[in-house]
DNA sequence: AAGTAGATGTTCT
DNA sequence: GAACATCTACTTA
């Protein structure tokens, strides 16, 4: 099996949802610990639901930078939420990770989500930064370098996806811009 | 299976 | 103060 390619800046110079899309099936790595991408969401500046809709503050500084590098933020005051940053300079856009297949460190992720259960070790958003150590100190780096690697899907394998409405938002709840690998049972809810 | 409450910190009005 | 890109534990059926 050829060794996978390193996803690098010019894969996040494109719009959010069509970056969201095509990072279905890559493969997410914080210090060697994580998996698959099976779930996504896309969000960008003329998107009301979205961080960077009212242009740049202090916590949204990192997605009006370049693009292929990690903008985290606090959920709910519990949680990290890891969203990598796409589109040109100036444009505020970035994609959440939603969800991950588990393969790499499982037990690591194990011991830090205090659960057995491999189906809810990255099964959303808050539980995928738990499961990978992600904090705030990831804020702004880049994702081709450590602690992060980024590999592409393997080009000869397709991968179905399937999209449908965002989660846990009250603003543009129509549009489509949460994106799936279908039939996976590691998605954080069915579509 | 489905619904609710409560935890908690940061940002914005 | 209110809202919030969430999760868990607990209830009710």
């Amino acid at each position: 099996m050829p060794r996978a390619r390193t996803l690098r800046h010019k894969d996040f110079k494109a719009d959010a949802p069509a970056v969201a899309l095509a990072l279905i099936g890559a493969t997410l790595l914080v210090d060697g610990v994580g998996g698959v991408i099976v779930e996504t969401e896309a969000y960008d500046q003329h998107d009301p639901a979205s961080h960077c809709h009212p242009g740049p503050t202090q916590r949204n500084r990192v997605m009006f930078g370049p693009p292929g590098h990690a903008y985290v933020y606090r959920s709910y005051g519990l949680h990290w939420c890891l969203n990598f940053v796409c589109r040109e300079a100036g444009h505020g856009a970035g994609v959440l990770i939603r969800a991950l297949q588990p393969t790499h460190g499982i037990e690591l992720m194990r011991e830090r989500r205090g659960l057995d259960n491999e189906r809810l070790l990255c099964s959303g958003p808050g539980r995928l930064t738990q499961a990978l150590g992600i904090t705030q100190a990831h804020y702004g780096l880049p994702l081709d370098a450590p602690p992060f690697r980024l590999l592409a899907a393997p080009a000869d394998t397709p991968v179905e996806v399937i999209s449908g409405p965002r989660i846990g938002i009250s603003k543009a709840i129509d549009l489509p811009w949460r994106f799936g690998l279908a039939g996976s049972r590691f998605v954080s809810r069915r579509f």
